[in-house]
DNA sequence: CGCATGTGGATTTTT
DNA sequence: TCCACATGCG
């Protein structure tokens, strides 16, 4: 094995890291550092030089792609690598989800071996159907999933009164135990579960090594604890700079609540490999953390500063933009536009579509996306599993597919097993005994006659026949490669399909594929470009100002964009944004960029696209819009677009009339009215309109 | 059913 | 701030 060639390609920091053996360890590895290259190097270092078994090490991502990439490139960088012997790689969620099947004493928890992990909605549904059957009170179900999140986190007996004097406390209690009773697990049981019973049976292995720690959450920092064992040691990767995800629940210091913990060696990774200097002294200016941030490329690029009327006249310019950067010799996919709202993209979409630019979206649609497939998921669940009440319920009772009748009625015929009354629910019944020979597809197709389902009639037959080809297709397939029978080769599809979701409706986002990708920041953690237009860094829009809000975040955020380009980077921003939440101007973070770095493409004379001018007045007008925008007006709009920053700003409003701005900051303002005197607005939600 | 009052959400997303 | 939605009373 030529580990030691690996490890002379190292530089210094990625050696010391890759070789330290301390107990425990946590690097902070800068953007672009080669974060994944020290992982793979310590996996394999410890595997040749320490003689680690693959097995005694447990490798935990957050993602399936993060996760298969490190597969993946163990598995090119060592052939001999069995996939078996990587059964502890994966994310907490498969791990722990591996251990519970495979490892942990599960019964005494009472759940069995074969449980199946559901999603999101259908953990709701069966609260739902505990309501109606145990005939409970319980207020505001509207927001019922947080209301049960919340009932969740208390424990002690005595705090368990509600707010509202209903049945929360009771609903989640019977919740658990109905889970119990259908043997299913949500996506947060099967993390808390294996918690449980670690805390009883304990695993130990050698090595732990985590990708990206700073993402996590209470329960995953509680795993890891768990699965330590005296003599396991720890190695963790993370970057506090690029914590984006805290309102989901990861605690911000992660990286020193391991360090305490543990008492964990701190080592840091600080050359970026990734982006021209330009970019990196751009970035550094949004870093909190203290850490070095070092280059290590010569090219001088400066950052390009530009404006546009308005997201169409945006997409316009980008056309022309793309084609001249793809005739350079540049492939679409190093080009990538970042904006900070998933609503962003349609503009983009439409235009690119009708210009013939390749593009692809990122946004994750899986199964449960699509209301047929949904639908006929739920049916193989209940065909697997008879004491799947729910799912019957569901399949009979759905308003689009299926026999469509009402869920009181389903739920009698489920209940009584009354095949009679339902044709469909006698399909399901049978197809226990009538799977066994399945070969194709298009037997089950036919087996269950879904033509007659999903209604030849209807506006989406096509998409749904499709997209039910699709997924049969799937099973099949996956059944064979697995050369199980039928039966539990479709248990076992349902089962994984729910916690990895099959990418039915959209064409793999692989990077192969040579289009422009749109995604929103958040979506480009992890990935690079060569060129990256960063849209709409508009007042109120980057940062995105809400009650409450950490300002800290949005500039992480805004840092993570930056440091995904390689060579060229684009910030854009709006005079006349057609967004309710951004205000005309640049944002804030533009001018926290130093000057000389910039390379101001500011436009004086924007060529408004006259068109969709008329359209957009056409369409104010339509809607008896109160702002009546006369054409005159609006062609000379951004031509007045002057910011004044000393200047006192008139402002008006709809219900207090005219007035002056006396204070002004990212998220609140201040304004003496004529009439009202000093009133005060959170700026995203105030319509004033600035004179 | 109509009306007054109460309540919290607004944005990002993985398993 | 303003909106949607749920609740509860008459």
């Amino acid at each position: 094995m030529n580990y030691e060639k690996e490890l002379k390609r190292l530089n210094e920091y990625q050696r010391e890291a890759v070789l330290d053996e301390s107990d425990a360890c946590v690097v902070n590895a800068n953007v672009g550092s080669g974060k994944t290259t020290v992982l793979i190097s310590k996996i394999v270092y410890l595997h040749y030089a320490k003689d680690i078994s693959y097995k005694d090490m447990i490798v935990l991502t957050f993602t399936n792609k993060a996760a298969n990439e490190i597969k993946e490139r163990l598995m090119a960088s060592d052939e001999s690598i069995k996939a078996e012997e990587l059964e502890g790689f994966g994310t907490f969620h498969s791990v722990a989800l591996h251990l519970l099947k495979e490892v942990l004493p599960i019964e005494k928890i009472r759940y069995e071996k074969d449980f199946l992990v559901i999603e999101p909605d259908e953990e709701l549904d069966i609260a739902l159907q505990i309501i109606q059957e145990e005939k409970l009170k319980i207020k505001y179900k509207n927001r019922l999933k947080k209301r049960l999140e919340q009932a969740m986190i208390i424990e002690k007996e005595e705090e368990k009164i509600s707010t509202y004097d209903d049945d929360i406390f009771k609903l989640a209690e019977l919740l658990k135990e109905e889970k119990i009773k259908q043997n299913k697990m949500s996506f947060s049981d099967i993390l808390q579960n294996a918690n449980l019973l670690l805390g009883e049976h304990k695993i130990e292995p050698k090595w732990i090594i985590i990708d990206e720690v700073q993402d996590s959450d209470k329960i995953q920092l509680d795993f890891i604890d768990k699965l330590k064992g005296e003599n396991t040691k720890l190695f963790a990767v993370g970057d506090p700079n690029q914590v984006i995800y805290s309102w989901r629940g990861s605690s911000l210091n992660v990286v020193y609540t391991l360090k305490h913990k543990y008492n964990a060696k701190e080592l840091s990774l600080p050359i970026n490999y990734r982006s021209s200097n330009a970019i990196l002294e751009a970035a550094r200016c949004f870093q909190q953390n203290g850490s070095l941030l070092m280059g290590a490329r010569e090219t001088e690029n400066k950052i390009i500063v530009k404006n546009h009327y308005n997201p169409f006249n945006e997409a316009c310019y980008l056309v022309d933009k793309i084609k001249e950067i793809h005739k350079s010799g540049v492939p679409y996919k190093e080009i990538a536009i970042f904006y900070r709202l998933q609503d962003q993209s349609q503009v983009f979409e439409d235009v690119f579509l009708k210009n013939d630019i390749p593009f692809e979206v990122s946004m994750k649609k899986t199964i449960s996306h699509s209301p047929v497939l949904n639908w006929m998921i739920k049916l193989f669940r209940f065909c697997v599993n008879p004491n799947d009440f729910s799912s019957a319920i569901y399949v009979l009772s759905n308003k689009e597919y299926g026999e469509k009748i009402t869920e009181k009625t389903a739920r009698k015929i489920v209940k009584e097993q009354n095949i009679i009354k339902s044709e469909l629910l006698e399909k399901m019944h049978e197809f226990l005994n009538k799977c066994s020979e399945i070969k194709i597809a298009e037997e089950i197709y036919n087996y269950f006659e879904f033509d007659k389902y999903i209604k030849p009639t209807s506006a989406t037959y096509i998409d749904d026949k499709e997209a039910i080809d699709a997924l049969l297709d799937i099973i099949i397939e996956y059944v064979k490669e697995k050369q199980m029978p039928f039966l539990d080769g479709l248990r076992e599809f349902i089962n994984s399909s729910a916690l990895y979701g099959v990418n039915i409706l959209k064409k793999d986002i692989s990077s192969d594929i040579d289009s422009v990708k749109l995604m929103t920041l958040h979506a480009s953690k992890g990935l690079e470009f060569s060129y990256v237009f960063i849209t709409g860094v508009n007042y109120g829009l980057i940062p995105l100002h809400t009650r409450d809000m950490e300002e800290e975040e949005e500039q992480r955020l805004f840092f993570v964009g930056i440091t995904r380009a390689k060579d060229y980077l684009e910030l854009s921003y709006y005079t006349n944004p057609d967004y309710q939440k951004a205000a005309p101007g640049e944002s804030r973070y533009i001018h926290m960029i130093p000057e000389k770095l910039i390379q101001n493409d500011k436009v004086k004379n924007n060529n408004v696209n006259l068109q969709e001018l008329k359209k957009q007045i056409q369409e104010a007008k339509a809607k008896g819009n109160k702002e009546e925008i006369s054409a005159n007006e609006a062609v000379e709009l951004p031509v007045v677009e002057e910011i004044n920053e000393a200047s006192i700003k008139q402002v008006s409003h709809k219900k207090y009339g005219t007035g002056k701005v006396l204070k002004e900051d990212d998220m609140m303002i201040e304004v003496e009215f004529e009439k009202y005197g000093v009133k005060e607005f959170i700026k995203a939600f105030s319509e004033l309109e600035f004179l």
